[in-house]
DNA sequence: CCTAAAAAATGAAACGTTTAATCAAAATGG
DNA sequence: CCATTTTGATTAAACGTTTCATTTTTTAGG
């Protein structure tokens, strides 16, 4: 219960000292636990702290002290399935260590990308966890010394946390050929960003070595794939799928299914990212899962460790992927 | 080109001001177009602040003002598919008017909400967007007198954005009659929020009135439908349903398929709320729209300005919904 | 007991702003 | 040309903390 003695405004540092009959070092020392205060003095500081519900001003605090204890967190695009459940598990654990997070979207823009750091820069975040839009370091000039955590892409002078898509790529690749296909066409995204072509890459790499590559198409962006890419595959140019993306496979299944295609029955196919739609679809699509929760959390405990050890070396973590099975790999079809 | 003139730390005020050879004060009015200072030295401070790349630092101004142009946005669930787009829009829009916005998400506890609402006000945020777990004013006791904006939610001591759902509920109800069906199931969402409740109830008096409600089903949570349902369904009961939630929809198709039964040829399902992963099914889910972009950028719009002028009368938005058409609607099977 | 050391408590400066209260200089009016 | 107003600029206080340097009180040692 905080009741409300003082008329009106928030109780400062001050009121509490005055309460509590002490100065207000006195009451600073006690609340913060710091320093020497007797142990009576300390409890009936809290005491009378808790009594008038006192909340120090983070403010105030952030000026004299210089940290925020509030971080940033800079994604390309919130809407992209992808990334809602790396914001929630940065919150939460961010949270838990009693920071607060900016949240920005930047809708793929650098300019929009550099305006956001700017800002939360600005504002003296005690550091920034950004998943950039490409593996552009768009905000070297801006970020000085301060701690930065970049998801997903690479950087020579920030912590990183990446993902083992490579594993990635070629567990899809395996699935397929070990389904008994022979004929894989790959579907991958940008081509601008690293981990997006590793992803293809790397189930090129195994299909050609099993001979199975139908063939690859680069840079599909959006969820209705190219007519002609679908056309390829009504005249059966392949019989399955690697898709850099759950999102774009998604479209991809939409796009053949208007051409009368079935899926699984008719072409394979496995996506890449598990975000929850996946698991939605009829039937639900296989993919590879990146263990996203994991990431968010990890991420601010690196980013964390980093602004209270700045000198500590660079790290950098790679998280594994698995394979999930649903509803969309079956064999090829029977000629 | 914000170049860095003096050593190593971010320039400060007084930097500025001793570089152009004025006081501190003057500077201040300088850069904050306040004050009589006369048109040179404006311009010259203006142009050294620029040199050294002068921030502001943000908290010092919060600490002396009391403002820091910083809002909180308080959701139930990031992860569900319908806030991102909101919080998207949120923050963009905050963005046009240089606040920052930072984003927590409650899981849906109590616990987490008052405790989220309790870091931002100690934040000292100017204001919440507050979106409710449910009807509940969980954070009465501490808002005090800060500008809050309640979304969906009804709450008795705040601006409101809600939605006209009443109409929405009839719009899926008429346009199943309209298709032809006379034995239609509702499936409602939580019973204990207001919104959710209205949806159904205003589709089943539109059915009431054609005598073509078949049953109705609250409190369908998650997304696997209960099986007793499916069954009944199944076994006929109903040839459409109208759901309170795409989410629950998607569920729904996904459980009548696993029993054999085709959408929509064997049974109509009209959803609500049209999230992203319902223009990515097979086929595309015919919904109710919540226009919640517009809803977004009117919520910080409305705070801002509740912000600026904290004693004028309360606010009460409505937006209207859509009924989109996608293709999970058809006549009812021939008996 | 007295002194020295340790512990507890305090005063005041500092953080980077804004802004009220002054002051000086320039402009205005009679 | 003096008195008055306007304009331009300055000084200093204030915001709520933390923390250094200092003082006061207590404890311990001989």
């Amino acid at each position: 219960m905080t009741k409300d003695e003082s008329g009106g405004k928030r109780p400062t540092l001050k009121d509490v000292a005055l309460a509590a009959g002490v100065s207000v070092a006195t009451a600073s020392y006690a609340l913060n636990d710091v320093g020497s205060v007797g142990g009576d003095t300390r409890r009936h500081v809290l005491e009378v702290a808790a009594r008038l519900g006192y909340r120090p001003n983070l403010s105030a605090k952030a000026m004299r002290t210089g940290k925020t204890s509030a971080i940033g967190l800079i994604l390309p695009d919130l809407t992209n399935p992808f990334f809602p459940a790396l914001a929630q598990n940065v919150v939460h654990a961010a949270r838990e260590s009693a920071y607060s997070v900016f949240v920005t979207d930047t809708q793929g823009s650098h300019e929009a990308e550099r305006a956001a750091a700017q800002a939360l820069i600005q504002r003296g975040v005690d550091g920034l966890i950004w998943f950039p839009i490409n593996d552009e370091d768009t905000l070297a000039d801006l970020t000085g010394g301060l701690p930065v955590l970049v998801l997903d892409r690479d950087n020579p002078r920030h912590d990183l946390i990446q993902i083992d898509v490579d594993s990635g790529g070629r567990m899809a690749a395996e699935r397929l050929i070990r389904a008994g296909h022979r004929r894989i066409g790959v579907i991958s995204g940008p081509t601008d960003v690293r981990s997006s072509r590793q992803r293809s890459e790397s189930s090129v790499e195994v299909l050609r070595r099993h001979d199975a590559l139908a063939w690859h198409l680069h840079n599909a962006y959006s969820f209705d794939l190219e007519p002609a890419v679908a056309a390829a595959v009504a005249e059966g140019s392949a019989t399955a799928l690697c898709v850099g993306a759950d999102l774009i496979a998604l479209g991809a299944i939409n796009t053949l299914r208007q051409r009368g295609l079935r899926v699984p029955e008719d072409v394979s196919i496995i996506g890449f990212d598990n975000i929850p739609y996946g698991a939605l679809a009829f039937p639900g699509l296989s993919t590879i899962n990146i263990p996203v929760e994991e990431m968010g959390i990890e991420a601010v405990n690196t980013l964390l460790r980093r602004i209270a050890k700045p000198a500590e070396s660079r790290r950098r973590l790679v998280f594994d992927v698995t394979y999930v099975e649903r509803g969309t790999v079956a064999p090829p079809p029977a000629p």
